[in-house]
RNA sequence: GGUUCCGUAGCUCAACUGGAUAGAGCAACUGCCUUCUAAGCAGUAGGUUGAAGGUUCGAGUCCUUCCGGAAUCACCA
């Protein structure tokens, strides 16, 4: 973006020099030339017209033989209507290359500036999804790609460990369980307790039908089935802090840890603090009795409190129950609180959650500016929008879900058969292969779930695998093996690329052109991401960088014989071209692989 | 019903926030491996951007109305 802004002065300089016309920065639009025209930059004419007082032809040429003769970035011109195109000079590319390279990454050093990042955040009362994973993946990559710009990151999750689900899950256990476990029954925890929570709902069902054969209206049947009855039951047994309920209790969520916690190993996501909704469910009820003190909340005649954000354009909002007990609200308020306490420097959190609880955060961060601290105008809902199946939402509670585990294990034999097919395997021993079909697997499906807008709902068909060819994540690590073995070819021949001065260099080619153009926007590109918290803006970079790689890796030959100078720039900036796109990858969570 | 979001090639997604002839990938069809990895490259075909108006030099993008879809509006979590 730094080269746009250096051609709007240049611009604006002939503006005035040729045509006495004087205009600001804000006035000038400088876009990209579209694929179908030639040129890197594009100069429109239409609003400057008037000012200009000649005719669209006639303006162009003075304004780009102009550049010609003075710019320092403009090698040439064309006009298209009212668009003019630019060519870049090769010495000025090259010459921002060789900045590039040698700053690119010291440029990014910490910055004292620390932030929080919430994601995951799963129930233990059923194993992670699809769903899930789109959160972990937005979650880990909005983490990975602050700390590239130098801030200190805290990953936490909040992991739902009570109430009436994970009651069900314990009733349905005690009654059909008969002692087994995980270990007996040599099924992943999660899933174990997943299931007893499918069995609660079913043999409900069941019993609701019976009842309402007798009469019972179904609404009372919910309520009166004796599984629900002992599940509230347990409910108000754990509060009491009763010892047996919590044994059990502790005994089925560490079978759902286990469980979580292998899957989180088998994406390489972590975590640096857990927080468990068991010791945070009390908190907020203080900081709801200050709000009253302050006047910013209300008690009702029943004792209920509210706020009124009627002026703020939200409605009433319970914070309190009558009976004093909290609501999500006022947990989610003493949470927030609480983690700015744990890591005091954070400006801001950001919470990486489901569109369907927009208003909610709206709401929450209302509330907690209100309460007058200072970083809730900073904290940011991560809002992502759901994975629709080919007939509708996913519903967990109805089975119709993708299951995380099984959905990477499908990926991965389909690396295995990929590969195979391919004749790839034949440099590699078998604990490799395993390392490098886990690699295109997990390429493959964090591509594909983070390459979509986060803001955009989006579709899964799990009757069609996700590709390996094309926009994918498997074409990206290609690109990147394929780049590393030039260098190591390079190496093996003993052609110096790593010292030379670019600056002997004279002409390159436009894919040559095409690709520094792309690199020395890292920085820009990055910055975006972060301010849009989008690492799809990432995924629509590093394909363009690697497409416009591959282009030219096709149509120019490196190795030519001659292993001269403009060889030594091929290969340098081929392996700076490898480099980003490893940062690139890594900011994406995709492990890459020398050979493939 | 109120509020918010979405609708782009057969399918999955882009479009630099108002710029050109709306781009990629998949699927289909043509070429290119005796030379750096063909998970690649080059090309053909595929569109009234849900519909109709409006704003202006210029609209997928902004405004209005309609059609279709989703989310949310609980003393549920």
């Amino acid at each position: 973006m730094q080269l746009q802004e250096k051609i709007k002065n240049e611009v604006i300089k002939v503006f005035k020099d040729e045509f006495n016309y004087k205009c600001s920065i804000n006035d000038i639009s400088i876009d990209q030339t579209p694929k179908n025209f030639s040129g890197f930059y594009t100069l429109i004419l239409f609003p400057h017209l008037k000012s200009l007082k000649i005719n669209l032809e006639e303006a162009g040429n003075i304004i780009g033989d102009s550049l010609i003769r003075n710019s320092e970035i403009i090698s040439d011109y064309n006009l298209v209507k009212g668009f003019l195109n630019f060519d870049l000079k090769s010495d000025y590319l090259i010459g921002e290359l060789s900045k590039f390279s040698s700053e690119y990454k010291s440029d990014f050093k910490k910055n004292k500036r620390e932030i929080i990042v919430e994601f995951s955040s799963p129930n233990t009362n059923k194993p992670l999804h699809l769903g899930h994973l789109r959160n972990i993946f937005l979650g880990d990559s909005v983490s990975k790609i602050y700390k590239s710009l130098g801030y200190k990151v805290h990953k936490v999750q909040i992991i739902n460990d009570r109430g009436i689900h994970i009651c069900k899950s314990m009733v349905a256990w005690k009654r059909y369980g008969n002692d087994k476990s995980p270990d007996t029954e040599k099924v992943k925890g999660d899933k174990f307790v997943g299931d007893y929570y499918v069995k609660f709902e079913f043999e409900h069902k069941k019993e609701v039908f019976d009842l309402v054969k007798k009469g019972v209206s179904e609404v009372d049947a919910v309520k009166k089935s004796s599984l629900m009855k002992e599940a509230k039951s347990l409910l108000r047994k754990w509060e009491r802090g009763d010892k047996e309920i919590i044994k059990l209790w502790k005994k089925m969520n560490g079978w759902v840890y286990d469980g979580f916690n292998s899957t989180y190993r088998s994406i390489n996501v972590s975590f640096d603090k857990n927080y468990y909704e068991s010791e945070t469910y009390l908190l907020g009820k203080k900081n709801i009795e200050e709000g009253i003190l302050k006047k910013i909340f209300y008690k009702e005649e029943d004792s209920s409190v509210w706020i009124d954000l009627s002026k703020e354009n939200f409605d009433k909002k319970l914070l309190l129950r009558s009976d004093g007990t909290s609501v999500y609200m006022t947990q989610d308020i003493g949470t927030a609180i609480k983690r700015f306490e744990d890591f005091p420097k954070s400006e801001k959190q950001i919470y990486t959650v489901g569109n369907e609880q927009d208003y909610h955060f709206k709401v929450l961060f209302k509330i907690l500016d209100k309460l007058g601290y200072s970083w809730a105008k900073e904290c940011y809902h991560l809002s992502y929008g759901m994975i629709d199946l080919p007939d509708g939402k996913m519903k967990s509670r109805e089975g119709k879900v993708v299951d995380a585990d099984e959905l990477i294990s499908v990926m991965k034999d389909t690396a295995q058969k990929r590969s195979i097919e391919l004749g790839k395997i034949d440099d590699f021993d078998g604990e490799d292969l395993t390392k490098l079909y886990q690699k295109i697997a997990l390429s493959a499906l964090k591509y594909h779930l983070l390459k979509v807008d986060p803001k955009k709902k989006m579709l899964f068909n799990p009757d069609e695998s996700i590709d390996f060819q094309g926009n994918t994540g498997p074409f990206l690590l290609y690109t990147y093996a394929r780049i590393r073995s030039i260098i190591k070819r390079a190496e093996i021949l003993n052609i110096e690329y790593g010292k030379i001065n670019f600056s002997i260099i004279k002409h390159i080619s436009v894919n040559e052109k095409k690709i520094i153009d792309l690199l020395v926007n890292y920085k820009y590109i990055l910055e975006t991401a972060a301010e849009s918290y989008s690492p799809s803006i990432i995924c629509n970079y590093v394909y363009d960088l690697s497409k416009s790689y591959n282009s030219f890796y096709q149509e120019e030959k490196i190795f030519d014989g001659k292993n001269n100078e403009t060889t030594s720039f091929k290969i340098a900036l081929s392996d700076i071209t490898s480099k980003v796109i490893k940062s690139l990858l890594n900011l994406l969570g995709i492990d890459i692989t020398n050979k493939m």
